[in-house]
DNA sequence: GTGGGAAACGTCGCTGTGCGATATAATAAA
DNA sequence: TTTATTATATCGCACAGCGACGTTTCCCAC
C-alpha cells in the first residue's frame, strides 16, 4: 500500500470520528435546550429517564442510579438532591436495608418527563438519521482499521 | 387499540431513549477517560479533532470552531486558550482579516491527537455495536410514534 | 471618504456540576 | 462481638460554560 493512501485512510478515520462526535453534540445540545425549555437541567431529565425506564426487578438506589448515569455516587446524591428540591423525585428509605434510600418520581416528575419524552421523540427524527449514518461509517472505519 | 398497549408502547419508547442515552454516556465516558489518560481534557481532544478534520476549504477561526464544538464563541476562546497553554494548538492572525485569529495544531498536538484517535479506534468496536442497536431501535420507535 | 452598524474576538465575574476526601450509619463476615 | 464492607451523605475545590460587556476591524450606504 502506498504512503498516500495510508494518509488518506487516516484522514477518513479522523473525519468519521469527528463527524460522529459533531452529530452527538448536536443531539446533546438539542436535548439540553429541550430540557431547559421545560425549566429543568438536562441531567435531571436524564435522571428521571433512568428511574422511569428501570427494569421491574430493580430498585432506584443511589448506587444503581450512579451506575446508569455514569457518575460517582456522591455526584448522584447531589443530583438527586437537586431533583428533589425541584419536586421531580422523592426519596424513601428502603425498609429492608436502612442504609439505602430509594428514589421515585413524583406526579409532577412523571408529567414533566412525559412532556420531555414526547418533545424528544417529535424532534428526534432529523437528528437520528445523520447520527446513524455517521455511526455506521465510523463502524466501517473501525473494522477496517483494526486489521 | 387498548389502553394497555398504549402504556406498553410508551414504556418501550422510554426504554429506547434511555438505553440510547446510557450507551452514549458510556461512549463519552470512555472517550473522556482515554483523553485524560493522555493528560488532556476531553474538550481539548475534541477541539483538536475538529481542527484536524476540517474540510480543506475551511479556516479554523474561533467562529467556525464554536459552531462545530457547539459552544458560545467566548467559551471557545477560553477552550483555545487552554489548549494553547497546553501546547496543543497555536493561534495566528488572519492576514486577510485582522479581526480573525486562525487556530492550528502544533506538532505536539498532532502527535497526541494521533495517539488518541488510534486508541479510540482500537477500543471503539465494542461500544459502537450497542450504540447502533440502541439507535436503530430508537429510530423505529420514533417512526411508529409519529403517526 | 466617512460615519454607523455589523462582525470577530477577547475579558471578566458568576454559577453550576462533578469529584476527591472524609464522615456516618447499617449490614455482613470473622 | 469485633471488624470489614457497603450505602449514603457532606464539604471544599476546581473547572468549564455562559451572559454581559468591551475593543478592534470590516463593510457599506451615502
Amino acid at each position: 500500500m502506498s504512503d498516500s493512501t495510508d494518509v488518506e485512510k487516516a484522514q477518513l478515520r479522523l473525519k468519521s470520528l469527528a463527524e460522529f462526535r459533531f452529530q452527538m453534540r448536536k443531539f446533546l445540545n438539542f436535548s439540553e435546550m429541550a430540557s431547559e425549555h421545560c425549566g429543568i437541567p438536562a441531567q435531571q431529565y436524564q435522571l428521571m429517564q433512568v428511574i422511569a425506564a428501570m427494569p421491574a426487578d430493580q430498585q432506584a438506589s443511589i448506587t444503581y442510579l450512579a451506575e446508569r448515569m455514569i457518575l460517582r455516587h456522591n455526584s448522584t446524591v447531589e443530583l438527586v438532591d437537586r431533583a428533589e428540591r425541584a419536586g421531580l423525585v422523592r426519596r424513601d428509605n428502603d425498609p429492608t436495608d436502612l442504609r439505602r434510600s430509594l428514589v421515585q418520581l413524583t406526579p409532577q416528575g412523571v408529567e414533566i418527563l412525559e412532556r420531555l419524552v414526547a418533545e424528544h421523540l417529535r424532534e428526534l427524527a432529523p437528528l437520528c438519521e445523520p447520527l446513524i449514518v455517521a455511526l455506521r461509517e465510523l463502524q466501517d472505519v473501525v473494522e477496517h482499521g483494526s486489521h
